[in-house]
RNA sequence: CGGGGCGUAGCAUAGUGGUAGUGUGCUCGGUUUGGGACCGAGUGGUCCGAGUUCGAUUCUCGGCGCCCCGACCA
């Protein structure tokens, strides 16, 4: 991608009405555009770098059996008036409008009901379960008060997963089996050693459920962590820290975190409301069991900004990162300068490697801060001195380490990566 | 939803009851070229409505919007 070509621009000074690091960077780096309070567009680099995530929960989600759905965001008033979610004093932000004709109709926050009667059309037999449905889309919450930037908002996009199982036994049997899968989304893109499984409440329908909590100032959350065992305790159940077999005992340390992702025991509640039973081996009826699994990707994105950045810009994880390399002409009006450095992009570009090229007539240092605010991993440069040695220099983003590499040898393995 | 703060060019930031200033961005010209370089010339603005006033960007009221603290987060 020729950076001359791409409309985004980065910005010196971050729009005074955000406060939160992420949206600062977020905005100035020109990876989203705020639209109002909560919603964020996304702009090529950052839906680049939003792809990347929702990849590897993609692939973390097949992997477990998942299998890849989209429902419809416009939801029937009669699904959710079966579970008695439809009611504002049960589900305080919903976000409802009506039809030309009058009906009544919500923006779906979260979707048990619907896909349950989706699956009733579909499951009848004991031999149809477990299933593993999920979807990556947008969710509405009309939330009292937006905040942090990306990390709380009205609009934003989410993986939610939802098993179906025979049993409550099944049920648990998968559940742990979730717990392995987002500990690996989590080490994937990134955040493996600042994220933490923590106890918290389950809501109406289980006692527990478990978030994913990433230490960080930013975060919304307040968690007891036990580093010995690396498990962790939400602050909404530290009064029950002596029942909980894992912390009996144990001295914690409170931390500031962001919930990063929360799975969820779900029982029968919504597959009975909306009438969804299966036959068993006898022919007799039988209720189906229900967790429910999700990851705010907006939010994981705006953590790793919170996590990685420096006082210079974002530092992204090569795994989420927009483009692996970031080439960077210095002098292009130098013949050979601009030559070698088109050739080295074309050379990448041929061979899959995710590069951005700027190839911009800009002063060196204007450059150079503009990429470590972009904060794409490795940096090339190439420049008459370099060019000079016969070298071109690479930068790491995370460490600042340069190395400097022959040319000739670069054009030759990136000759035998095309081929 | 309770409390607090704020709204001046694309962005940031001054100031004033009487022709709105600076930085940055953008356009043009020139000098530069390893850390947002310099010189010159342009471009572009008072959130909306009502009131007070000869005159409102400024004062008053209302609306809309944004941020922060709290509550909330099924």
């Amino acid at each position: 991608m020729l950076q001359s070509k791409l409309f985004t621009k980065t910005k010196k000074e971050a729009p005074k009405d955000e406060v939160s690091k992420n949206a600062k960077l977020l905005i100035r780096g020109g990876f989203v555009h705020k639209e109002m309070a909560g919603v964020y567009s996304y702009l090529p680099l950052g839906l680049r770098v939003l792809k990347k995530i929702e990849n590897v929960i993609r692939e973390e989600m097949d992997a477990v059996g998942g299998q890849e759905l989209h429902m419809s965001v416009l939801q029937e008033k009669s699904l959710w008036e079966k579970s008695g979610r439809w009611n504002d004093e049960v589900v305080d932000n919903w976000f409802k409008t009506d039809l030309k004709n009058g009906t009544e109709v919500g923006l779906g926050s979260t979707h048990e009901e619907p896909l349950s009667n989706i699956l009733k059309d579909h499951i009848s037999s004991y031999k149809e379960l477990p299933v593993y449905p999920y979807q990556i889309q947008v969710k509405f919450r009309n939330e009292a008060r937006a905040k942090s930037g990306l990390m709380r908002g009205r609009e934003f996009l989410m993986k939610d997963m939802y098993s179906f199982c025979k049993s409550e036994e099944e049920q648990h049997e998968f559940y742990e089996k979730s717990k392995k899968a987002y500990t690996k989304i989590f080490e994937r893109v990134g955040l493996g050693d600042k994220t933490y499984m923590t106890f918290a409440s389950g809501g109406t329908y289980s006692k527990y459920s478990h978030e994913f909590q990433t230490l960080t100032e930013a975060g919304e959350d307040t968690i007891y962590l036990d580093e010995s065992s690396g498990l962790a305790l939400n602050k909404e159940l530290l009064d029950e820290k002596e029942n909980l077999e894992e912390f009996k005992g144990k001295d914690l340390v409170e931390h500031k975190s962001a919930e990063v992702g929360n799975i969820f025991n779900l029982g029968t509640k919504f597959s009975e409301a909306e009438g969804f039973f299966y036959l068993d081996e006898n022919g007799e009826k039988q209720k189906v069991w229900m967790g429910s699994y999700g990851i705010g990707l907006g939010r994981v994105m705006a953590t790793i900004a919170e996590v990685f950045a420096d006082e210079n810009g974002l530092v992204w994880p090569e795994a989420v990162a927009p483009y692996k390399f970031h080439i960077v002409a210095l002098d292009v009006k130098n013949e050979e300068v601009r030559k070698t450095a088109d050739e080295i992009h074309r050379m990448m570009e041929r061979s899959n490697i995710e590069v951005l090229y700027d190839d911009r007539d800009l002063s060196a240092g204007e450059k150079f801060a503009e990429s470590d605010l972009l904060g794409i991993p490795y940096r090339i440069v190439i420049s008459e001195n370099n060019l000079k040695e016969g070298v071109l220099e690479i930068k790491s983003r995370k460490d600042g380490e340069i190395k400097k590499i022959e040319k000739e040898k670069i054009l030759k393995s990136l000759l035998e990566s095309d081929s």
